[in-house]
DNA sequence: TAGGTATTGACTTTTTCTGACTAATGATTA
DNA sequence: TAATCATTAGTCAGAAAAAGTCAATACCTA
C-alpha cells in the first residue's frame, strides 16, 4: 500500500490515505470557487495526486453523495470531466435532514408520504411535489426491475430534494 | 450570412472544446437572427474555427437535433450552405407537444437538451427544471441497468412534463 | 481474525475529431 | 444542349481522449 506523509502544514506525522488527499484536493477547489463547483479532470488529478484515475470515482461515490450535500456531474470522450458541486445549506436544513433519514431503499408508499410532509411542511412547492410524484410514478418504476425498484426510487427522491434546498 | 466571431469563451475552468465552439457559434448566430435562423458555410466556418469541416456535421447531428428543436436544412455545390433554424413552439400545449414528440427512449444529453428547452420556452420554471435534472442524473440513471437506461429515462420525463401542462 | 475501507488495473462506454471518399449543384465550355 | 468542371455539403469508419464499471486484492481496526 503507498502511504502519503502529509504536508507539514497539516496535521504533522501522520499518514495520509490516498483518498484523503484526493478529497483534500477537492475541496480545496471547491473552497476557491464563487460557486461552489469543482471543475476536475479524472486522468490529470490521477496522475497529479499520483494513483489509478478509478480511485477518483472511488472517492467521489464514497464521500461526495447526496447525503453530504454534493451534486456529481460529468462527461466523457475528449475534454471530459467530472464536476463536484456543493450544495450550500442556509442554516441547518430540514431537507438535508430528511435526505440524511432516508436509508439505500424506499418503497413507493413512504416516497410518497416523505414528499407529502415536505409539501405539507412547506420545504418544497405544489409543483415540485408534483414532479417528484411523477419521476416516482408506478408507470415509470414498472420500467425497472423490482429487485432494485426501491433503490432507485431512493437515489431519485434524493437527488430530487437535493435540488430543493 | 457567415459573420462567425470565435471568442475565447472558457466553461468554468474546463478547456472549451471544438464542438462547444461550433455550437456557441451557432447558437449566437441565431440568436442575433430574427428568424431564429442561421446561415452558415461549413468550410468557412471550419477553417475560421480551425477543424475540420466534417465536425461541424458531427456538432449538427449531435446537438442540433429535431429532437431538441432544430431543423436543419442545407444545399450542396457552389454558393451552398447550411441553414438551422430554431423550431418555436406553437401555443396548443407545447408540452404536449413534445411529449408526444419523443421516443420511447431518450440519451441522457437529449434529455437535458429538452428540459433546457422547456425552460428556456418558459414552459417549466427554473425549479421544476431543476427537480427534472435531478431525477434524470446520472447518479440516479447509474443505479438502472444500461440495457434499460435509456427506456426509464424518457419514461420519467415523459411522467413529469405531463404532470407541467 | 472478520468485516469494512482503500487501491488497483483490465475492460467498457461515450464523446470528440479527422480524413478519405461520395453526392449534389451551379458554372463553363464544346 | 450536353458534357465537364468547380464548388460545395454529406457519410462513414477509425483513432484518440476522456470517464465509468467491476472484481480482485490489500490494508486496517475493533
Amino acid at each position: 500500500m503507498i502511504i502519503i506523509k502529509v504536508r507539514e502544514s497539516q496535521k504533522r506525522g501522520i499518514v495520509m490515505k490516498i483518498s484523503d488527499l484526493i478529497t483534500e484536493e477537492i475541496l480545496r477547489a471547491i473552497s476557491e470557487s464563487d460557486e461552489h463547483i469543482a471543475d476536475i479532470q479524472r486522468n490529470m488529478l490521477a496522475s497529479h495526486i499520483g494513483c489509478a484515475p478509478s480511485q477518483i470515482n472511488y472517492v467521489l461515490s464514497s464521500r461526495f453523495t447526496p447525503e453530504n450535500g454534493y451534486i456529481i456531474e460529468s462527461q466523457r470522450g475528449g475534454g471530459g470531466y467530472i464536476r463536484i458541486k456543493k450544495v450550500i445549506m442556509n442554516k441547518t436544513s430540514p431537507i438535508m435532514h430528511i435526505i440524511n433519514s432516508l436509508g439505500d431503499t424506499i418503497d413507493q408508499i413512504s416516497a410518497r408520504i416523505v414528499i407529502e410532509n415536505c409539501l405539507e411542511s412547506g420545504l418544497i412547492s405544489q409543483n415540485s411535489a408534483r414532479v417528484m410524484y411523477a419521476a416516482l410514478s408506478n408507470n415509470v418504476m414498472r420500467q425497472v426491475p423490482v429487485e432494485i425498484r426501491d433503490k432507485v426510487r431512493a437515489a431519485t427522491l434524493k437527488e430530487m430534494l437535493l435540488v430543493q434546498i
